[in-house]
DNA sequence: GCCGATTTGTCCGTATGTATC
DNA sequence: CGATACATACGGACAAATCGG
């Protein structure tokens, strides 16, 4: 639900690529034709299009203009550059999501914990464990730290279901950023129990460990995601800088 | 080199915010007292904050202003969102890169390679099979196919160094975006043997495949790089978008 | 090779909206 | 409520790269 003007008009060009309605390697219209078009200041046009350029979508080059680059690819698991919750991504994938709690409780970190987490030493926390299936297959095995103070009332019952639903829906956060690693680690008797995964086939998986800000600027999750490999794919766009 | 004065803007408070001139948690000064030291437009001093906050080096906060929410990372072979090569992210960490061209050929690429790659059937192309160490470390088993039109003049004894200096310091050729995809793949009799790797140990590794394209709109690289899994880290901040 | 038209890139100033304190 | 701070949007000016005649 796009509220502002550029944001209209983002989604609007990225849509028509997507729908091939300019083909690969072929030239958008120029700005001032777009301005035209959707009747908005060359500022906005330029801000809208400057987001297609990071996502990978467009091209500009000086002189000469804005060149689709655009290539449709097999979606799985994740989106570039984007915060997505399991269920947004399942569901924008067409799959069904459900989840599995298997661990809900409460810690207060150690220094080591605190380290690893990067929360406070002696920080309340809710800890959970959760695995993910996508039509049946168990896929991710989630380690979740919740900040307490920031995510009052977290149950077990809202952890089967969406806990981001909770947090935007329910509690009115705002969540803001996520500074994520990717690494590949050994697989543990945890992770091949949960996962169904032979370790004759895969001794290793795909390990994304995130941290979480809100809008007041808290650190209010960590989240250590292991990912199935046979199933892991994650698309980035890079741009070069100067 | 920073050749415009939001670049220079940026430049200079992203490092001040490495040097630990704001703490973590700390805001930074307000868009009008940064606009009066820069003595820029706001415009300009926005722009400069925008890229910190996609870097996850701030927050911005409507009402209450910029936080730092930098924290220093252990830096090893990838970074977040740019385009590196691996002799600048050796040089960035101190290490000793050095590099083994295993296999220099010309290719015509037949249809399935084509959809591999993403380049057009027919088209010609180099293809070498790199080797990069750091510190005498064999650490990524690099595919690289170069558009032969593109990239003229290859020759192995380039390839032994920085191909991406040739292209960009006599090729005189811009890089501008490559989008990447990683996933895990089981190790091949290849890797085992070039990155030395026991198959007890670790049966899987890390692939990044990246398309690369100039700024010509060309798509003159495809290349997929086989990372060592223990030394394999890739990191990200991405931004919830509306 | 030059010139003018086109197109994107940078920068500025200003006005208005919205959230916070 | 007013002051402060960031967010959006507009309009204009000039620079730099490209292209066609």
């Amino acid at each position: 639900m796009p509220k502002t003007i550029y944001q209209s008009i983002y989604k609007d060009l990225k849509q028509k690529i997507e729908n091939d309605d300019f083909s690969y390697q072929d030239m958008l219209p120029s700005e001032n034709t777009l301005i035209q078009k959707y009747g908005c200041s060359r500022n906005t046009l330029r801000r809208a299009i400057g987001r297609l350029v990071t996502d990978g979508y467009v091209q500009t080059m000086q002189g000469k203009g804005v060149r689709n680059i655009y290539r449709p690819i097999e979606q799985t698991s994740f989106t570039i550059g984007e915060i997505e919750s399991f269920r947004e991504s399942a569901k924008r994938n067409g799959l069904r999501p459900s989840t599995h709690v298997l661990l809900f409780a409460e810690l207060i970190l150690n220094k080591k914990q605190a380290a690893n987490t990067g929360f406070a030493p002696g920080a309340e926390v809710y800890y959970l464990q959760r695995l993910h299936y996508l039509d049946d297959l168990p896929l991710i095995l989630n380690h979740n730290y919740f900040l307490k103070e920031a995510v009052p009332g977290l149950t077990k019952e809202i952890a089967e279901g969406s806990i981001y639903d909770y947090l935007e829906n329910t509690l009115h956060m705002t969540i803001v950023n996520s500074k994520r690693v990717m690494t590949v680690e050994k697989i543990t008797e945890i992770d091949e129990k949960y996962l169904e995964l032979n370790v004759e086939d895969y001794n290793c998986l795909a390990v994304v460990s995130s941290q979480t800000y809100n809008s007041n600027g808290v650190l209010f999750e960590y989240t250590q995601s292991r990912h199935r490999p046979d199933y892991f794919r994650f698309y980035d766009n890079a741009v070069r800088k100067i």
